[in-house]
DNA sequence: GTAATTGCAAAATATTTGCATGGGC
DNA sequence: GCCCATGCAAATATTTTGCAATTAC
């Protein structure tokens, strides 16, 4: 799955159509996360848009990642523990998670599977999807260098 | 699957083995904790064992929760938002939540699937596992009761 | 001009930790 | 008696929110 970069002006489109508006902020929020493929915490992206927008507050960080994510732009990655995480690609992938750094990085698949069919659970719930991440080591913590 | 409910007695020999000790408030968090499968987070669970021990704290939950986690007795399910949530049933099965009210419940699976065998990601990194979850509607928000 | 958006600060939520005291073995 | 565990309270971490000022359209 290739990581495809949306230009931010199809997201201005998005915005307009629910009376939305492409501020200043949205946008290099939405670059800064297209730009990577590592995804980044609130905290890590805000750190980022600070470097071109040293005025941009937090809240603002968090209440559009909100946004953009309702809107289909973006996804919050939601697998994982205590920390959201944003991926700057809306379309359905895989991620795969180290056990070792706690980096996240893309884990597509050949295909989407339809788990709920093809893996039948056992219960009363009506099943409309899942959520599904893989864990492992990172090539950095697999074969870690020793220490002189 | 069935819930086994192991009696806490199991535990008891687990924490010996690792010059732990089974006090009266490790007893009752594993004694609620597996007195029931609706997966509560730690304040839920705070406030069910705080009627058989009143003077318990929350911080005495967590510590207990992490230790119960490492030792193989409970797991904890990360896979949700921004609560954690406890089962006190440690054999490998998946979980449904509902986007309705949040509720999690037990979805097994005839077999826990070799995801990450048959569903070979594309990535650098070295798979050992996965974690999987359903999402969809509980019986009661799939067909909500009219309000009169 | 109007309504969406922002910056700031405070609040809310969830979890962790320091430390003196208590209790299992 | 030793040392693990607890209660309490304070700290930490993450996210949300109220509100006046600003800005996109």
């Amino acid at each position: 799955m290739t990581h495809t970069c949306h230009p931010t002006g199809d997201a201005t489109e998005t915005l307009r159509a629910r009376h939305l508006r492409m501020t200043r902020q949205r946008r290099v929020i939405l670059e800064e996360l297209r730009r990577t493929a590592d995804h980044p915490s609130a905290d890590e992206l805000y750190s980022r848009v600070r470097r071109r927008l040293p005025r941009i507050s937090l809240g603002t960080i968090y209440r559009n990642l909100e946004v953009l994510t309702e809107l289909g732009e973006i996804q919050t990655l939601e697998l994982c523990c205590n920390l959201k995480r944003f991926d700057g690609n809306a379309a359905a992938h895989y991620h795969i998670r180290c056990l070792g750094c706690g980096r996240v990085a893309d884990a597509p698949t050949s295909a989407h599977l339809d788990l709920e069919t093809c893996l039948p659970p056992h219960t009363d719930f009506r099943i409309t999807g899942h959520k599904l991440e893989f864990v492992g080591l990172c090539p950095a913590c697999d074969n870690p260098t020793p220490r002189p």
